[in-house]
DNA sequence: CAAACAGTTTAGCCTTGGCTAACAATTATC
DNA sequence: GATAATTGTTAGCCAAGGCTAAACTGTTTG
C-alpha cells in the first residue's frame, strides 16, 4: 500500500476536531454508506407498496408514482425491478403485490421507519421535520442505535 | 390529478402504524431524500479534503481513495467535477485546495458530521458504530433536529 | 542520470435512476 | 358499445458514480 500519508505525520497543526480515523475504518464507513444507498430505493418502493396494500387495499404504479414524486415511466422501469429481485409480483395494467420475500422487506423497513419517527418526535422534533428526516435516516441507522432510539422513545412515554 | 386512491378510503383494514401521510406530504418526503443524495457525495469528498488538510497538511487524490476505498481513476474524476463546481482548485499532479467556496462546505458538513457523532455517543452509542451511522445520517438531519441534537449531548454532558 | 516506482490522468465501459414522447390497454362515460 | 380519459409500458435519452487498463508525470534510488 505504501501509504503516502505516513510521511505526514509530522507537525501537528490545527487540531481542532476529532482527529482521523485509521485508513481502514474510515473506508469501513463510506463502504457502508455506499452499500446502503444501493439498497435504500429499492426497500423505499418496497415500503411503499406494502403501505399502499396495508392502507388502501392495493397498489396501484400511478399512486407510487404520486407518492413518490416521479414519473410514471420510472415507476414502471423500477416494476420491473423488483419483479427481477423477486420481491414482487405484478400482471401488466393490473396491480401490484408483494411475495413472501418484499413483504418480509416491506415490513423490517417500516419497522424501522417507526422506530425512528417515533424516535424523533420523543427527542421534540416537529411532526412533519420529523417525518422528513425520518425518511433519509432510517437506511442509515444500525441496529445497535436502532434498539437504542427505541427504548429511548419507550422511557419517555413511561417516565 | 383525479387521485385513483380518492376511491378506496373504503375499509379500514390491518390498521397497525400511522397513517398514510397526504400525497403533497409524502412527495415532498422522497423530493427532500432524492435532493440530498445529489449533494451528499459532494459533501463527503469536499469533506474529508478540508480534514485531510487540517490534518495533515495537505489532500492527495491517493489519500482520498484510500478512505474513500474507491479507485483513484474515481477521485480524478470527481475532482474535476468538483473544480467544475468551484470547490476546489488544483494543478494536474500536484495536491487540492478548497475554494473559499469549499472551505466554506467543508467545515459546514464538519460541524454536522460532529454534532450528529457526538450525539449519538451521548445516546450511548459504541464509538465505531457511531461513526459509520453519523456518516450516513448527517445528510438527511435537518437543522432543527441538528439543534436538538446538540442541546441533547449538551444537557447530557453538564447534567 | 536512468530506471523503477508511485501517483495521476484519460479513455472507455457498465449500471442506476431519472426524464419525455409515443403507443397500448383498461376503465369510465355518454 | 364507442369514445374519452386514465393508467401502464416501451423506447430512447441523459448524468452520476463506479470500474479497469493504459498512458503519462514526478520522485526516489541504485
Amino acid at each position: 500500500m505504501s501509504d503516502h500519508e505516513q510521511r505526514h505525520l509530522s507537525s501537528l497543526r490545527g487540531q481542532s476536531g476529532d482527529a482521523l480515523p485509521p485508513v481502514e475504518q474510515h473506508a469501513q464507513q463510506y463502504e457502508t454508506v455506499r452499500n446502503a444507498h444501493e439498497t435504500e430505493l429499492i426497500e423505499d418502493y418496497v415500503e411503499l407498496i406494502g403501505d399502499l396494500i396495508r392502507h388502501r387495499g392495493e397498489a396501484r404504479a400511478a399512486d407510487i408514482a404520486n407518492r413518490m414524486a416521479v414519473s410514471q415511466a420510472t415507476v414502471s422501469k423500477m416494476i420491473r425491478r423488483l419483479n427481477e429481485l423477486g420481491l414482487v409480483t405484478s400482471k401488466p395494467y393490473r396491480s401490484l403485490f408483494l411475495t413472501e420475500e418484499g413483504q418480509k422487506m416491506a415490513e423490517t423497513s417500516r419497522a424501522r421507519h417507526d422506530v425512528v419517527l417515533h424516535f424523533l418526535r420523543a427527542l421534540g422534533v416537529d411532526d412533519s421535520t420529523a417525518r422528513i428526516d425520518a425518511e433519509g435516516m432510517e437506511h442509515h441507522v444500525s441496529d445497535e442505535t436502532l434498539s437504542i432510539m427505541q427504548r429511548f422513545t419507550e422511557q419517555q412515554r413511561n417516565p
